[in-house]
DNA sequence: AATGCAAATGAAATCGCTTTCATTTTGTTT
DNA sequence: AAACAAAATGAAAGCGATTTCATTTGCATT
């Protein structure tokens, strides 16, 4: 770990080292990809030069002979968010702990973006891919299929299993949140959510609560969905709005998380009680859904489970093991204290 | 952007481009990097051969021939929090803006980590660094050094200006808080910290209190010092423990804004009430501070900001511009509801 | 038309590693 | 000790771009 003779000049590459060793460039290269076939000896001159020299194998020259990169990509809608950042936490310290490198872009839900990035990084030969949500563009399956490069869709589940997917059934998940808040009698519903073109997981929690409530012969007509882009402070417009109709709803499922802190918080604002006036749910269960007053009852879904099992097929598929998908994963709902049967008007 | 014709085969490579449109590799290489100097004629026959055959260039060989990999890291504590992910948002947007990949790490305060992360980076050829703190290991710079790779520190500044900063004064920062509180009339101050030794933020901050106590002839045991990793539930505790002392604080300095929250949610279980029977600040202004009640009295750091500046400054510098550094960025108290002057015993 | 200069292009070496194939070394068996 | 298979090593040909240097082309000028 000393650096004291760290070389100012040029680096030194695999020939110096072979020199300083007196081996053949071949052999180091051996020694550093599949140290097993080199004897002993050699093993130990090879590692006194390579420390000696301080050398760096160069990756991409690696990469332009042996056709593999060692970096896998990741493209999340969003950075900064607590939406997808566990999973991201996760997976990287899987992909690192493996010895790959992560690349990351953030697309901001915007389906261009995403192929852009994608291209630059098949430019740059990322081995393998992680994408969030199902629904992509047909190229980018076509390129990564023409690549041969595995990828992993995450937060979603194919019915279909066209896809590798890692993650669970936002339907399901979304339909139990709306069966639970009918067991307590809820009849009168609205929902908050995220965009639903562009963003295939709200659609799909969307679906579950229709089709859920359509299952006991409700509806819930399209003035009681409110579409925004996902923050705390959103959700407390999108509160506001929908409790200033003339007919307010008793329960509103919120399609992520924040939305649901934020109407909490303005249901203080207006001077209701959360859950007297109004039943409110989330979606993930993040660190505040148990501090918030009142604390939020949720669904709460395996976020750091995600980003690991997804590194973790990744690698086994590059290292060739053949791998099983896991089934779609468990949601939990959690109740807490932010829903109520609804008041007797 | 149809991708009709895909080839299926071996990827073109810019000898076959330079086929396909009648000229010489040289002339596509020229095409990609410096279209300047080609003519209208051949730039439209090359661009149709490229599009035509779905050709996509080489990053790795683009790399091994030119020194430049187009690949800028990151290396943060964690990806998984509020406190770097606004920032390396910004950085990741300007980044691919200018047509950079991003590469990131987290090392979880762990110097051993970061300098693994670094190396493989280094190794990976990227051409920029962004590194949080200013606390690094001696060999880090010395790679950095010998391999030419302009980087810069961010969330802190080098009063020596040895390496360049994009950031705030730390301990000003957290000076300032802690003057606003004794301006209140406060003498018995906590401060719930994040590990002294291993951040270096956390550590100025300390000091920046301590500094600004002793200025008026006061000062904090280290009794009254808590050090927790970055959580509200770890905030909770600590703050459970600072007023169950004796002598409990009447206030209490949050080096981390999760601390702050915890802080104030466990006040409501003890049964204490801020501002009434302690004081609370906060330090970043996320976006929960102004929704908590009672609101949160904290310091704004300006984390786009960074974030932002920082991608700018190295990619001016990758361009081979001279770059002034900005300097130290401003940092606002923003007052709220969560500081009071001390109870009368 | 001849001249000269700048602009555009091409040829070929090079970047640092992997990998196939051939060769040498080692160790085991008789 | 001979014979042979297995293990270890070496030689050399790429991988797909960039870049230097040389050459050709195009245009304006006389």
């Amino acid at each position: 770990m000393k650096a004291t003779d760290i070389n100012l000049s040029k680096s030194a590459t695999m020939g110096d080292v072979a020199r300083a060793a007196g081996v053949a460039p071949a052999t180091v290269s051996r020694y550093l990809n599949n140290p097993d076939v080199v004897s002993p000896k050699t093993k130990h001159k090879i590692d006194q030069a390579i420390r000696a020299m301080n050398y760096v194998p160069h990756a991409a020259a690696r990469t332009l002979a042996s056709k593999k990169s060692r970096m896998i990509g990741a493209i999340v809608p969003s950075l900064d968010s607590n939406l997808f950042a566990p999973a991201l936490e996760a997976f990287q310290s899987q992909v690192s702990k493996a010895g790959y490198t992560l690349v990351v872009a953030s697309d901001n839900y915007d389906a261009e973006q995403e192929f852009k990035h994608i291209n630059q990084m098949v430019s740059h030969g990322i081995d393998a891919l992680l994408l969030v949500g199902s629904s992509h563009d047909e190229a980018i399956y076509q390129l990564l299929k023409a690549k041969q490069i595995p990828y992993v869709l995450t937060w979603t589940t194919t019915p279909q299993e066209e896809h590798p997917c890692i993650g669970f059934n936002n339907k399901i998940a979304a339909a139990n949140v709306a069966n639970y808040l009918m067991d307590l009698g809820h009849t009168k519903f609205a929902m908050i959510s995220n965009n639903i073109k562009r963003n295939d997981r709200a659609h799909k929690r969307l679906l579950g609560v229709r089709d859920a409530l359509a299952l006991r012969g409700l509806s819930m007509s399209d003035e009681y969905l409110v579409e925004r882009p996902i923050s705390a402070e959103q959700g407390r417009e999108a509160f506001r709005l929908l409790m200033s109709r003339s007919e307010p709803p008793t329960a509103i499922i919120c399609g992520s998380e924040p939305f649901a802190y934020g109407a909490i918080f303005e249901s203080k604002h207006l001077g209701l009680e959360v859950p007297r006036d109004v039943s409110i749910t989330g979606f993930d269960d993040m660190w505040l859904a148990s501090l918030i007053t009142p604390s939020l009852t949720t669904v709460r879904t395996p976020q750091q489970k995600v980003g690991a099992l997804a590194a973790d097929y990744l690698i086994a598929k590059l290292t060739g093991k053949d791998v099983a998908l896991p089934t779609p994963l468990e949601v939990e709902i959690i109740v807490r204290e932010s829903c109520a049967p609804p008041s007797k008007h």
